[in-house]
DNA sequence: CAGGAACGCTAGCAGTGCTAGAATCCGTGG
DNA sequence: CCACGGATTCTAGCACTGCTAGCGTTCCTG
């Protein structure tokens, strides 16, 4: 009896290796070399059963963007807790943050460029886009006169947003990335 | 023996009538409703046709993007131009710039994510897209010594980008723009 | 008016996300 | 130990995508 326990945890390690390989697969050779076909054979398993699992190709990769939104917030959290000061903490948050789009370029575009609306309204994500969102909000925190900190949090968020992806799309030149960054902390420091 | 000339006015006609269906299409129903049989359809010319003019899709879409740049460059020119003072030119071409992207959502897709790397290389792009760049730094110009002015207006048109971006994907609340808007235009005045 | 070349169309390819229905496996009761 | 029944998985296919080869027509030229 209790065998149903052992498929439904099959099943929970089947849809695991599902993320991982569409995450493993972007991260190789970009979102477009992940159609639900490689995704299959890469399980070992026919299409279909993706189907049961997700209820389709966007919902594959809003999954990998959860796990995307978890691993921003510790490397934020990380970053701010080694810094020294409260200065120096928003220079380490913001190379985090660049440091995270850059090594996963397109774990970041799952998150913010891909799959627009359906993970927001999901379970899982609110809560570790909150802890990322309050990583920024803290560093950020001593420049800001507390009632408009929201504001001030999701200005520099972002500005952090907008350099990652203009450069990323080739409009702005990847060398002075390290000056532009020290603009944008200077706005939000001190 | 000016028949030739009749005939190259006909085809640049059908190639802007190409670009024109491509943006209106866009406009009303976005990118993804945009497949070159309806293409075709529009133009009341078959899918073959569109490839004697552009190379593939993703050129019909750059060509799109090029008549954003040069709309956009002159939404920011006469902004600036009809503000009273330097430092409420910059808050008019912020407030300039989310406007734009906010009214044509999909011609500003086009320009800045999606159809990567067609149209730089291209000709007519770097001048409208330098046109901008310029309006952009002659409203920051005052708040940055003047060694890294391209530093400084390359952070706010990231800033700026990312508001648009992020507020479209529904990141952050509409109803807060103005007040984040005030908050990146209060870091590059002065 | 005949020859020829430029032109646009029909038809089709390979690939996409997704699904209906057949086939197979597996735990259970006789 | 075997046959049944339900869940699970696969095969085959649909409608659509961007794109292209090759045929048919049209129009200009000599």
């Amino acid at each position: 009896m209790a065998t149903g326990a052992r498929r439904e945890r099959e099943r929970a390690e089947r849809e695991q290796a599902i993320i991982a390989a569409a995450r493993d697969l972007a991260l190789a050779e970009g979102w477009e070399a992940v159609t639900t076909r490689r995704l299959a054979a890469e399980i070992e398993y026919s299409q279909p059963v993706l189907y049961s699992h997700f209820k389709g190709k966007d919902a594959i990769m809003a999954a990998v963007a959860v796990e995307g939104f978890a691993e921003l917030a510790t490397a934020l959290a990380s970053a701010r807790a080694s810094a020294a000061d409260p200065r120096q903490a928003v220079a380490d948050v913001a190379a985090a943050y660049t440091a995270f789009a850059e090594q996963r370029p397109a774990l970041y575009d799952a998150m913010f460029t891909l799959a627009v609306d359906l993970p927001f309204a999901s379970q899982g994500v609110p809560t570790d886009l909150a802890r990322g969102f309050a990583e920024l909000a803290d560093a950020v925190r001593p420049v800001a006169g507390d009632d408009d900190l929201e504001a001030v949090t999701e200005t520099f968020w972002s500005g952090l947003h907008g350099l990652v992806t203009l450069m990323r799309s080739g409009r702005l030149r990847r060398a002075d990335q390290d000056r532009r960054l020290a603009v944008l902390v200077r706005c939000f420091s001190r």
